[in-house]
DNA sequence: GTCTATATTCTGATAGAC
DNA sequence: GTCTATCAGAATATAGAC
């Protein structure tokens, strides 16, 4: 809190007039993480290309390590989302889901082998080799590899003439 | 310390007797998980089924999520391991890596994809269905899909008759 | 709307008695 | 080898002055 009323030129007591409590401010950056979510996987236009889409996901992910724990990890000690910014997140999350059948994932069991494809690359990235791009250059190669299990067959395997090995 | 000190019967000043600081006692956490992964993995015998392999890793993450992300999510503020910790860190994921070799992954980068996609599937699974299985449902699926990406060519389809889909 | 002052509790850590 | 006593500082949070 004090580092916190620091940043915005306060002293941290300041700050209980806008907010009740340190968690109810963890809530808001949980809302607004998917709310950024949600714009920054629109900005990337129409869902027709996993790879840049796994891409601009990835991206997400590595561009704010906090923002990752916080709404990925979710091993903040004792914070858990609000029901609002719950259904906001599940909402956000059930776009994405919208996007994957567009490249013909529809199983539910292969939305979270994606996700978890996705967050594992990108918290390795940022474990292992934060600011490197070890982690971030087999990610054309995992989504071949999830396309061609999990996609439908004629868009398994798109001629981009960048297939692996 | 204090809750430290009293699950081992001590007020927490007499630690200090045993610790230098509690990053030291981060330290030697880092250092014991790492020498649990490489018992519990030898545990499991020769290298020779990757899905029993993959399960067997799995479990070790989800059957401990504080450990889970002290050995491998790294977000303990201000935590590094000691270079001697380090160095059994990555001589235990060394030896993982020759179990993977067994089974056909040789190149760095599909090892890295291996490591992505399996603490992928446990943290997603710590994080948002804790005591349940719905990630760990999807491991013989993942490791499929792995081995058919990564593995040598006849490996990587065995015959359990479990094949997904 | 931000401040000072303060409450309360907790943190990691040290000194020294027994 | 463990204790008591204690420290210095940080934590979240409240009350009330300006």
């Amino acid at each position: 809190m004090r580092d916190l009323g620091a940043r915005v030129g306060m002293k941290a007591q300041s700050l209980y007039s806008y907010v009740a409590s340190k968690h109810e401010i963890y809530d808001a950056m949980f809302e607004q993480g998917y709310r950024e979510l949600a714009d920054w996987m629109s900005a990337g236009g129409a869902a027709t290309d996993a790879r840049s889409d796994a891409h601009r996901f990835f991206a997400f992910c590595v561009s704010d390590p906090v923002r990752f724990q916080l709404l990925f990890l979710r091993t903040l000690p004792g914070f858990e989302p609000s029901p609002s910014s719950y259904a906001l997140a599940v909402d956000v999350l059930e776009t994405m889901t919208a996007r994957l059948a567009t490249v013909g994932v529809r199983k539910a069991r292969h939305v979270d082998l994606w996700t978890a494809v996705m967050t594992g690359l990108a918290s390795q990235q940022i474990a292992n080799d934060p600011g490197g791009a070890r982690w971030e250059r087999i990610v054309d190669d995992a989504v071949d590899m999830l396309l061609a299990h999990t996609g439908s067959p004629q868009r398994s395997r798109p001629t981009t003439g960048r297939s692996p090995r």
